[in-house]
DNA sequence: TTGTACGCGTTATCAT
DNA sequence: ATGATAACGCGTACAA
């Protein structure tokens, strides 16, 4: 079928293999030669067989992603897309394709990544999520494949490398800023506590009340799905209780959207009645009314490090693992408003 | 370094061949042999090298993705998680792996696309854009590479497999709906003319209002970006004018958003000053305040479709061009209202 | 039913 | 500086 080396060698009357090093560009071949094979090239549309070319060197230039088992969902929430965004481009600068798991179940995608890796289609994967008990990434490490994750894994994460924000930082600022605003009252609406990010801003969210000396209570911490629909629910109930926060620190802001129109249909208005901090800033985040004041956390940076780590993972066999911080930012708009101090 | 056919072929006591067979499981191969061969696989843990595979039967079991060229905008607009949820589905159903280009400008992409055909890394593409005079099209053409257009191509569409919504239909409905709720100064605001999406809704619209002889106004057509910024700056051009229209036909709900918040800025309401009928029906349609009436083109569907079209024309070569429609259907929700008939 | 031998298109090693 | 040849791991026509 297509035009192969040979055809190009026997044009240019020179071996195969000089051919070869000059799609390699060795300093070893003489600048003549390389002007004719080149020619030769170019008169016949020579493109060279990746796929032959990854058989012999054993490398195949692409990366693969694994996607986090609940695709069909997970696509809704715009971290995807954003992410995405910025491992393509990673992956652009550095002349690598991107391989993509489109299984559903986490046994799909299990049998997907070993094909991935054991049929040696990537050079190295990264997770896009990262939650307690793995067995993709048990697989990984045992086979020392590289990879990285995305978020902060749950166990060993000193020895895997892995970029993420510091999640625990951004969950006591947020909550911080509402004591400072006034706010005592303070419910968390989180996902689920499976998923690392969760546990780490929750628990940011517990060191700062602790610090201003506010009790925490278990009927603040609610948990749900990272989608509008979790947020829905989490607001009938907080409402239903006797107590009502006055201030909510919401994990994604997808869930705060639901929360917002939840709050709308029930004539409870934000910032006066109730105040906001969502996490992430989305499109959307920008879109709402009120404009949610939110956590920056820099998604597209997160994907573009994940490819950096990753690239220099393959290049540089046996490196140590790197953990990679990518900063946050609060971006303040009108979902928060200061209320009067209670006490002292 | 991994374990190969060879070592199975070995530890049963066969030839390499017999293995192969037993992959694929041959029915010239007898229980008994493929019983020790597979014990033999599972003792070793053998897995199939899918890139010496592809290089020997001249297939890969992946298709790619070309994403349109403008890479950084175009993730923003919740189209294309969406669309890649259908593909992702179908790829799965198929067993096939998705391959994503990377690149940012046109000549970007053209070169991978070459990369992805002529390094036989992909058995077909799917174009996630139509344009006019679009280069990768004509190359996949030419190189008769079975590909499938998400959307339809400007030219030759008759021998082109693509899968589209009827967007004359759906802009001609969206509005009709306008004009039977009484409105007459019924502006358009849409993407690029360049994409062939934008021409298709406008001819719908002009169509409807032809025939309900309402008077074409240059004015009240108006092109920008499929974000919400264009939205915003479509807004402003409108309500300039003299005599300002009293409805809006909005071709996607991103741009409807921004809209809906240059008009609240405004202090014009919806839908009392304004009704607005929008395109899609993302997520953001129904959370919009507000919610907007949307014409849902069954995006995950399209992505879908689109698949299982390329897998059937992978499989059986020479085939004819298929086109598929998927169905469209108008969202009502509160962005619309019937206003006072000015005559008759 | 199973084995032998060659080809897929490229790179790498060893000659020259 | 260049050529011949052997891998890379698998599929398959042909032989047995």
């Amino acid at each position: 079928m297509g035009v192969t080396i040979k055809d190009v060698a026997n044009l240019a009357n020179v071996a195969p293999s000089t051919v070869s090093r000059v799609i390699a560009d060795s300093s070893r071949i003489s600048e003549k030669t390389k002007q004719r094979v080149r020619s030769a090239m170019k008169e016949l549309g020579y493109h060279p067989n990746i796929i032959a070319r990854s058989l012999a060197n054993q490398t195949t230039e692409a990366v693969g992603l694994v996607m986090p088992s609940s695709a069909d969902k997970v696509f809704q929430n715009p971290f995807f897309p954003e992410v995405l965004r910025g491992i393509s481009t990673g992956a652009h600068e550095n002349k690598r394709a991107i391989y993509m798991s489109t299984g559903e179940t986490e046994e799909e995608i299990f049998a997907e990544v070993v094909q991935m890796v054991q049929g040696r289609r990537v050079d190295g994967l990264i997770l896009l999520y990262s939650k307690v008990d793995d067995q993709v990434l048990s697989y990984l490490q045992e086979q020392s494949v590289p990879f990285v994750v995305i978020g902060k894994p749950f166990k060993h994460s000193e020895s895997i490398t892995f970029v993420d924000n510091d999640n625990f930082k951004a969950g006591k600022e947020a909550t911080e800023y509402l004591i400072e605003s006034g706010h005592e009252r303070i419910a968390f609406i989180g996902g689920s506590l499976e998923l690392v990010v969760t546990i780490d801003r929750l628990t940011g969210y517990d060191k700062a009340i602790q610090k201003a000396n506010i009790p925490y209570r278990d009927e603040y911490v609610i948990h749900e799905e990272f989608l509008q629909k979790g947020g829905k629910e989490a607001v009938c109930e907080l409402l239903s209780l006797k107590e009502r926060p006055t201030a909510l620190v919401v994990a994604d802001d997808l869930m705060a959207l639901g929360v917002l129109n939840t709050l709308d249909e029930m004539g409870i208005s934000v910032p006066e009645d109730i105040s906001i901090v969502s996490f992430n800033n989305v499109l959307i985040a920008e879109m709402a009314r009120p404009a949610l004041t939110s956590i920056d956390i820099n998604i597209f940076e997160l994907g573009y490090q994940a490819v950096r780590c990753l690239i220099k993972q393959i290049e540089t066999p046996y490196a140590v693992a790197e953990q990679v911080r990518v900063p946050h930012k609060m971006i303040k708009r009108q979902s928060c408003k200061t209320i009067q101090m209670t006490k002292r």
